[in-house]
DNA sequence: TCCATGTATTTTGTATACAATTTAGATTTT
DNA sequence: AAAATCTAAATTGTATACAAAATACATGGA
């Protein structure tokens, strides 16, 4: 934990509400290291605050598997494995096409518009090289087709899982290389919820969760050598 | 909250564990009632504890949808809809056909015969006609399955799946007419395992998700009237 | 040197105190 | 009688105090 935490107090949300959302960001962006200890005392004088709700920040982290905790030991950030990279990937999987088939019954016109645009954003972007920009245009694009399946539960299990990945994520997205596949896939998946080709969305999609998945993988494994 | 809430304080666990179980179990068993207030002073005072643990145990069961929490007004017991149900359906049965399709690759001889026992057991605790035996009869048969697919995550998803259905399921296991459909559904779910084919446990586990899915719907249904 | 033991320190677990907010009820006003 | 306002009680939010356990480290012995 090198870098600095602080609290964005803006809100007038619960303490425990704000030290959570501060503390998985931190996570996810890997300013606090898998297996990193969150010591309770520690994060409480870093953010200003009392143990409480650093403690219920913390029980939340922990549902949500960002966080692992041992009786009397304390938590720590999670770790991840391959494994557990593959056994997240192949839930994404199965989840991304059961959304997509069900955001290409139920998207309207004016999401599919805002679709067609967010993926054109992401395709200029893609040309600026920005990597920031271009994993939040990505983010985007999957969130419309989520929105989209009216699946509220559905939505917040995807979204944990992406989280699961992001860091891994964001690495896939540097790799120029991969620009034109994504693209293409995202057309694929665009022109398929158009023409309401419900199997024709579930295989692009799965094609797209595919590839990201092997890219993934492989890069774990780089990072691991 | 008629019944009494007390506290298995055999294990040496952290109170807000035990807390967060007997919570959870009272949710489950329907004892704690969709939409009652959780009210901290009030549950600590019955369980006799502060509100420290009760608070944290609050925090996770809101994180595995269980309860829902407004700043400043408290939590109460998650209430579910229709609409709630069916999504969660939606998600059962993509996650179910997934677990099915690993386990048939990865199922052990061992496990394979423990799955066809338990599948006798429930046979015969139909005839008894013992809900509460032919539940966890139930329970035990996908559990093996879960536990075959070697994906933790997977798992802790599923069961989570199952949770939010439990109440309306033990309903749906009370009425006579369902058991030879789901006796023959298991049989063709182990049969395909067997045959290590697929497709066929794939399409077995669907329609035995979806029969469940049409029964439930169809006993929410009623009680709404 | 290595291991065992004991002690101080750190850290988590739990209870409680106090503050801020919400809720419910009474009182007043229209 | 209905609506608005005020007050008291209940409830959540946060901080802190104290207890219990784990850890780190020093000391002593084999």
């Amino acid at each position: 934990m090198t870098n600095e935490l602080t609290l964005n107090m803006n809100a007038y949300l619960p303490l425990r509400d704000v030290v959570f959302h501060t503390l998985r960001e931190a996570i996810l962006k890997g300013e606090l290291k898998p297996g990193e200890r969150l010591m309770e005392l520690q994060l409480a004088s870093k953010l200003g605050v009392s143990r409480t709700p650093i403690r219920e920040a913390i029980r939340m982290l922990e549902q949500e598997g960002l966080a692992v905790t041992v009786p009397r030991k304390g938590a720590e950030v999670a770790r991840m494995t391959e494994k557990d990279m593959e056994d997240v990937l192949l839930i994404r999987e199965a989840l991304d096409e059961l959304a997509a088939t069900l955001a290409c019954e139920e998207m309207t016109k004016e999401e599919l518009e805002e679709l067609k645009n967010t993926s054109v954003e992401f395709e200029e972007y893609t040309k600026t090289g920005e990597v920031r920009c271009i994993a939040e245009a990505d983010v985007r694009f999957h969130d419309i087709i989520y929105r989209a399946t009216r699946n509220p539960k559905l939505i917040s299990i995807l979204n944990n899982l992406r989280e699961q990945l992001y860091r891994y994520r964001v690495e896939y997205l540097k790799d120029e290389k991969n620009y034109p596949t994504l693209i293409r896939e995202h057309n694929e998946i665009i022109m398929g919820i158009a023409a309401k080709e419900k199997e024709k969305v579930k295989s692009a999609m799965h094609n797209h969760v595919n590839n990201q998945a092997a890219a993934v993988k492989e890069m774990i494994r780089e990072q691991s050598v």
